[in-house]
DNA sequence: CAGTGGTCTAGACCACAGG
DNA sequence: CTGTGGTCTAGACCACTGG
């Protein structure tokens, strides 16, 4: 593992488990460079990775203070799939697959050059339940000329930890967009709506390490049950 | 001005302008540092910029790809206010303030420690016109003890305008937290929600890069106005 | 194999905060 | 003034890609 890496995961431990309390500063990137033997720019890249993850914020002419954002909530952002957001909270939940076929590649992805017209993809529909109630209905379209066939029973568990586990690819972005539609018939279908006229409507577009176009989801998510919680720091310039 | 920033502002015109073309490679980094006069780690550095700002990917043994996702719609994420969402999408619109008046902290914010009990706030409530009908409505308590007070014309442009350019303080990072709530009797007072039931509410704590507590700010959105873009990474490991 | 990006170093100088 | 973080360098070695 990487130095940096590791400085990192041993800091962020420090300050979750208090040992650098919120509030506090951390001691001087002199000194800490010299504690873990490396040299002052490595011990930089780990308190960059803290920066950017909301643990610490820097000042210059000061030093870096511990910031208590993840006493409370840790926001989750970045590329988060449903499995990986029901573990970190503890949820009791459970996913059925309604759709699982191949089908030529809808026009709304090849008008957006995403997709070849003759290409064909693999379309998903999953129910997410939690307490019973279905609360999330994801519609994946994945592109087969990347991925053969996705064996129901895997997709059950999460279709992130089967392409990089199992198959070994790595999903590098995704361009997102957060909207609130009208429901659809096929909401009222599939999802426990109660009455409700609107969902929550999640479109991503998901791409590869090597920038190929792998997978286009729309999560739709009942309003109730909707938060996304995000860190952000402000752009300079 | 910084380089790495200069060298990043330089790549950047270069790819939005299309002399770094979509899809194709950058020269290499030895390349590009002999190009520029500065060492590897320096360029290095401003494509790291480019690579967080969603205009290349970059893969080991292989090069830096361009990406693109800013051709046709740039996600707007970090901390972007109404202001800089308005001009940066050229959006006839118009801002009303309709409470500007100083409180005492109000009990959720003492509760959530952010407060202390004997403070006083600016309470501000504006209303966001776009095609003459109000769609956003934001709320927003400001510390009083780091601001005394808001020059009510200076609120109908914008407040991180005022705060940053005029009072000259740096807004460093916030929590932000999405969802969709009930409408209010003050939303149905202020905003033109045609019946609606729902308003997607952004509660954000803002703090400076002294890590004071600076605004909590509620921005209330008609859905049927509501959109938010994101660029996002995956977290690897 | 050569060429790419990823990590790391030891040191330099600058900008800023605070006594 | 000292101590802090911010930038930059010149070079080294490693890991990965593809011929």
């Amino acid at each position: 593992m990487n130095k940096f890496y590791e400085i990192y995961l041993d800091i962020k431990e420090k300050i979750e488990s208090g040992f650098y309390p919120a509030g506090q500063s951390l001691p001087s990137e002199h000194q800490m460079s010299q504690d873990y033997g490396v040299s002052r720019e490595t011990l930089r890249k780990a308190l960059l990775t803290l920066l950017e993850n909301g643990y610490i914020q820097k000042q210059q002419g000061k030093g870096s203070i511990v910031l208590d954002i993840h006493r409370y909530n840790f926001p989750v952002s970045g590329l988060t799939s449903f499995k990986e957001l029901q573990e970190s909270q503890a949820i009791h939940s459970e996913t059925i697959v309604v759709v699982n076929k191949k089908i030529p590649a809808p026009k709304f992805l090849v008008d957006a050059g995403l997709l070849d017209a003759d290409e064909m993809v693999i379309y998903l529909i999953r129910q997410r339940l939690v307490d019973d109630e279905v609360i999330i209905l994801d519609k994946d379209y994945i592109r087969c000329s990347i991925i053969e066939d996705l064996p129901t029973p895997k997709m059950e568990n999460s279709l992130y930890d089967y392409i990089e586990h199992d198959l070994g690819m790595q999903i590098a972005y995704a361009k997102k967009e957060f909207t609130v539609d009208r429901v659809t018939k096929e909401d009222k279908k599939y999802m426990d709506l109660n009455s409700d006229t609107h969902v929550v409507v999640v479109r991503s577009d998901v791409f590869l390490e090597d920038t190929r176009f792998f997978q286009y989801t729309e999560s739709r998510h009942r309003l109730d049950r909707f938060k996304f919680v995000e860190f952000a720091r402000r752009n300079k310039v």
